[in-house]
DNA sequence: TATTGTTATACTCTATAACTATA
DNA sequence: TATAGTTATAGAGTATAACAATA
């Protein structure tokens, strides 16, 4: 394997280091965690759990779920492409994208068309009103979830993490 | 906030490093993933469902998930202790732990015992089945699962990235 | 009255097979 | 025949209300 460079850590919450290695992390009154404290799979999951939560938290205005948004996202960056593609992108199978798209083109946040060259597939748009919606999200995100992760972690260590993070998902 | 020290990343897997900076990231045929790549929700649902992914397939041979591994460990760890305990410590309601221990008790990996002291409480423990299982368990994560996490990630970066997940559980 | 385990239930996600209309 | 969108369906995971036994 090719080593990042050591990331050293120190300093942040030193309580919480220390009773992570007294192995009474989490906050569940008293019980021990074992290794469950160790195991990168379970602090994964509270992690994007949370991560989630807050993302919905801090874009609750706009009714927008963070499937959702990534979904308004890739039309923008990539207009004109249909159903099959934007779904492949983030991993939704067909079959599921569909009550999904009806729920955003409903809201006329974004709309299938008929392609002209091949009549069986969807381009997918945004509307103006999902561009709108979408810039407004991208804000929230950026100036309420995004700097709260930065604030907590860093904004070296949040880069780090990120990268860390895709690494795993393309890599592992 | 209390910075961690910079965490410095370079060399792994530079290509994949070069395609994110291009904004083409995802293995996506050439979807542009946009501001995705650096939504650090996006990546962190990627990653859990890849750990999350192998775990299972490295421990597939005792047919038990992450959530029945933790269940099986933190009663390793706190014998005696009731339903409801167990439950809260992972974050699992009490209503969705019934179906799950009855799965764990009907292949005799732990029991139910009605406390002496208050005759509405189970008192969970393994039994000597479930300890074998959950020490070869034990073995397979460690050996195959958490090993290959550290030969992609490096030991040294594999624990600031733990850090920095049981961080952002608990303090954000 | 409160709590433990439980049932019932519902809603979201995810996954697969099969249909339709086009190609 | 193959593909795009769709329907139907089934299975996990998660959430809340309410009940019986017990405190």
């Amino acid at each position: 394997m090719t080593a990042y460079k050591a990331a050293q850590l120190d300093t942040v919450k030193p309580s919480r280091i220390a009773r992570a290695a007294d192995d009474e992390v989490g906050g569940n009154g008293d019980l021990r965690m074992g290794e469950l404290s160790d195991l990168l799979g379970y602090a994964l999951k509270r992690a994007q759990l949370k991560v989630f939560d807050d993302f919905l938290r801090c874009v609750s205005s706009l009714h927008l779920t963070p499937a959702q948004f990534s979904v308004l996202l890739l039309m923008e960056q990539n207009p004109g492409r249909n159903q099959t593609e934007i779904a492949n992108a983030l991993g939704i199978l067909r079959p599921n994208f569909v009550a999904m798209l009806d729920g955003l083109e409903s809201r006329e946040l974004c709309m299938r068309v008929r392609s002209a060259h091949d009549r069986r597939s969807h381009s997918l748009v945004l509307t103006d009103r999902g561009r709108a919606t979408l810039a407004r999200a991208k804000k929230l995100v950026a100036t309420k979830h995004e700097a709260r992760l930065n604030e907590v972690l860093g904004p070296a260590n949040r880069a780090a993490l990120l990268q860390m993070l895709t690494t795993i998902a393309e890599d592992f």
